[in-house]
DNA sequence: TCTTTATCTGAGCTTTTGCTCGACAATCGG
DNA sequence: CCGATTGTCGAGCAAAAGCTCAGATAAAGA
């Protein structure tokens, strides 16, 4: 007769956490492998280091996730998690019948906060670390969305939003992400670059030929 | 006593191919490692792999490359010569004094011709694999020389050629990679879409605020 | 307190995979 | 034509890393 109930039966369920200690465990293990990751990059990740650096037991590690992978996947959904959040609430900023200045201005300071958080990390992540289909599908869509919303604001200032904003927003993601991210350690001159970047999308949406 | 005089006395030296049969079995190796990577990235990478694909044993992968990383190293170098490659024929297009219509379209069409080569792959190669630090300097060399070179030709149309230069070039780097190696199977319009990127870049070139 | 449930532990099993080595085959030089 | 050199082969070794499990410990419940 099996000696544990709720546990798992052959390698399957992963436990969820009730208890306050375990719910601990899991954020040092989470934290143990974005640490990990930023530090030292994906070769360097194993389950047993994770474990030694987390502070638990290998054990415990697949308590709370079935998988290696699983543990990258719960530190990834959280990233998109927080971008679709600002997408959200900066859609609010654009409600009002903004001007080509405020949409740029929203537009860039939302990626750069997007991308100031943990640039280490997130420079493994996007650099080192294979999406699923699935999350690949999620940041389409975000992206998706974010263009469809600009486009939407910017009605009275183009002829063709869709496509003005999908420059846009890949602009402003793209060259903060550039800046911020794969330039982290080189702090260089991150509020010139951002103002300058401002400056071209606003004399994109503005000037004539 | 040593029984072959060149192979490798103790897991180091790696042959020099001389003959055209060897030659060929190098090419192999570095296709097969390639089209691998291409359709099923670098988690599916392994050396018996790779053999099996090239049509050779495990052995003659040895006998050429010192480990795997080298094979994935000279796969990452070839592409990198080919950017050097390309921006020095590039640079000539920019000697006669040209004007910012020049400038933006031979940027351009540079990075569209350079991420235009096996997108599969170089989606890969820059979303999975991590560069060692001498080949991360020599992408940052690669950039900085080609500001350096649009900063150069800037210098007529702009008060501050160095900064203008870099926003130049990584927006036209980055958007150029996202459409064709990001997208690749998106085929989208292409067209389009770069056509849009030259009348953004000459905007924020020829637009006084 | 005593039982039950939740959590933790870590030695070691198992699989994967990078890589070696001794033997064999092809090509070359003289 | 016959050594010498270059090139090929692939079973299997060894290390790394993912993961399991039986038992110990802590918290909750009665």
């Amino acid at each position: 007769m099996p000696k544990r109930s709720p546990p798992k039966q052959s390698g399957k369920p992963a436990r969820q956490a009730v208890q306050a200690r375990s719910l601990a465990t899991v954020e040092a293990i989470l934290e143990a492998a974005a640490r990990i990751l930023a530090e030292a990059g994906w070769a360097a990740l194993n389950t047993n280091i994770i474990a030694k650096r987390a502070g638990v037991s290998i054990g415990s590690v697949y308590e709370y996730f079935p998988d290696k992978r699983a543990i990258v996947d719960e530190i990834l959904n959280r990233h998109l998690a927080r971008g679709e959040a600002l997408f959200r609430e900066s859609a609010n900023d654009l409600n009002s019948g903004p001007q080509p200045v405020d949409i740029v201005r929203v537009l860039v300071s939302g990626f750069v906060t997007l991308h100031r958080d943990d640039p280490h990390l997130h420079q493994v992540l996007s650099s080192e670390v294979a999406l699923t289909l699935e999350q690949k599908m999620r940041v389409a869509a975000l992206r998706a969305n974010t263009i469809k919303r600009v486009a939407l604001a910017l009605a009275d200032h183009s002829d063709n939003p869709h496509i003005t904003a999908t420059l846009l927003v890949d602009t402003a993601d793209a060259l903060s992400h550039r800046w911020l991210v794969d330039a982290a350690g080189t702090p260089a001159s991150e509020k010139i670059m951002t103002n300058e970047l401002q400056k071209m999308l606003y004399a994109y949406l503005t000037c004539e030929p």
